[in-house]
DNA sequence: TTCATTTCTTGCCATTTGGCAAGTGCTTTT
DNA sequence: AAAAGCACTTGCCAAATGGCAAGAAATGAA
C-alpha cells in the first residue's frame, strides 16, 4: 500500500510545502492489523502515532460496573491516537480495536517529537490534529445534552454509514449513550420513516 | 496583582526552568473583567489566551432551539481559551463570560505563537494545555453517558464548589445536561441526605 | 422600605429511556 | 443436520427526566 493517502492527508492539513511532507511521510512505518487486534491496551503507554489508511477503529473504556462504552470510532483517512497517554506518557484508560482489518503508517513518540522539534510547519499539523479531536469533543458532548437518542443516531448515521455495516449494534449504543434495546428500538422507529 | 500565579502555573506544567518562565510570563498583560463582561464573543475570532489568576468564568453556546448551554466552567488558576477559534483563527461558536469579577493575564497569539517558536519548553507547555482540556472533556463526556444526573451533580459539587456559589442553577443545569427542574429536585433530595 | 423582576421550587402529568426476559434468526461448531 | 452461541428484537413495566404553570424566595431598583 502506498504512502500517497497519508503525504496527501499532511499536505491538506498543515502549511508544509510538498517536499517536507514527502521527507515527513518517510519517518512513517506500514503497520498492518487483523479484525480485533489491538493498537492500544489500557494500562499501556501508548507510543504510536497512527494515520489509518484502510479500515474502522473503535476506542473503548469501562463504566464504574465495568461495561465498555465505545469512546470514539475512527473511520480511514484519519489520524489515530490517544492524545493523553501519548503526549504525557501515561498510561492508557483507554483501549483502541480495529474493527474490520486495517491497514495504516506509524511513527514513535521520538520521531515524531524529533519532527516537531525540526519542522515549524509540522508542529502547525500536530497542533491542528488535537485541536480537531478537542472539536469533535465538544460538539459530541453538546449532542449528548441538547439531542435526543434518535437524532444522535440519524446524525451517526448520516455521517458514517460505514460504521453501522461493521460494528455490532451494542458498541454504537453506548457510543450514542444509550442502551442496545433503545437503539433497537430506534432503528425500527426510523426505518419506517 | 502580581504576576506569581502565573508564573507558578507554567512552571508546574512545563520543563522550564524558572528564569524562562520568569521570561515568557513578561509577555502577558494583566486584565480585568467586570461581573458579565466577555472574553469571547460568539462570531468573533479568539486572539486572546488569559490566565485566570481570580474569579470564574463560563463557556456557552446555543441548542437549536437558542437555549443557552454551559459547555464548561473556569474556575481561578486555569488557562481559558477557546482551542478551535484560537489555534486555527476561525469565527467561534462559543461565548466566554466572566461570572464575577476576574482578574488575570493576556497574551496575543502573535506573541504566543512566537515564544512557542523560540522556546521548546514551552512549546510542551502549550501542548499540555490542549491536552489537558481534552482529557477534561472526555471525562465529560463518559460521564454524561455512564451516570446518572445526580452523579453528576454529585461529582460537579465535589469537585468545584464554588461553582454553586455564584452561578445560576439554570447554567449549572445545562452543563450537567439537565433542565433547571431537575437540578432543582436533585438538589432537594441530595440535601435530605 | 416597598415594588418589580428574576430565580428557584414544586405539583401534576407526559415523554424518553432503561431493565429484564423471552423469542427470533443467523452463524459456527462438531 | 443438530446443537450451541451470538446478535438483535420485542413486550411489559419501571425509573429518570422533562414541560408547564403556579407559587415562594431572593434580588435589585426606586
Amino acid at each position: 500500500m502506498s504512502k500517497e493517502a497519508l503525504r496527501n492527508y499532511i499536505q491538506q492539513n498543515s502549511p508544509a510545502s510538498r517536499l517536507i511532507v514527502e521527507t515527513i511521510a518517510e519517518h512513517f512505518e506500514p503497520r498492518e492489523f487483523s479484525k480485533n487486534d489491538f493498537f492500544l491496551k489500557e494500562g499501556k503507554i501508548s507510543n504510536d502515532y497512527l494515520f489509518l489508511a484502510e479500515g474502522l477503529m473503535r476506542a473503548f473504556s469501562y463504566d464504574t460496573n465495568g461495561n465498555e462504552v465505545t469512546t470514539y470510532f475512527y473511520p480511514e483517512n484519519r489520524m489515530v491516537f490517544e492524545a493523553a497517554s501519548f503526549f504525557t506518557h501515561t498510561i492508557s484508560a483507554e483501549n483502541i480495536q480495529a474493527i474490520t482489518v486495517c491497514k495504516g503508517f506509524t511513527i514513535t513518540f521520538e520521531k515524531l517529537n524529533m519532527l516537531f522539534h525540526s519542522i515549524p510547519e509540522f508542529r502547525e499539523f500536530g497542533r491542528f490534529m488535537l485541536v480537531k479531536g478537542f472539536v469533535e469533543f465538544k460538539q459530541r458532548t453538546l449532542a449528548l445534552i441538547t439531542k435526543r437518542a434518535e437524532e444522535r443516531y440519524e446524525d451517526l448515521i448520516t455521517s458514517n454509514p460505514e460504521i453501522f455495516q461493521y460494528v455490532q449494534l451494542k458498541h454504537i449504543a453506548s457510543y450514542l449513550g444509550i442502551t442496545d434495546t433503545s437503539l433497537s428500538r430506534i432503528r425500527k422507529e426510523f426505518s419506517k420513516k
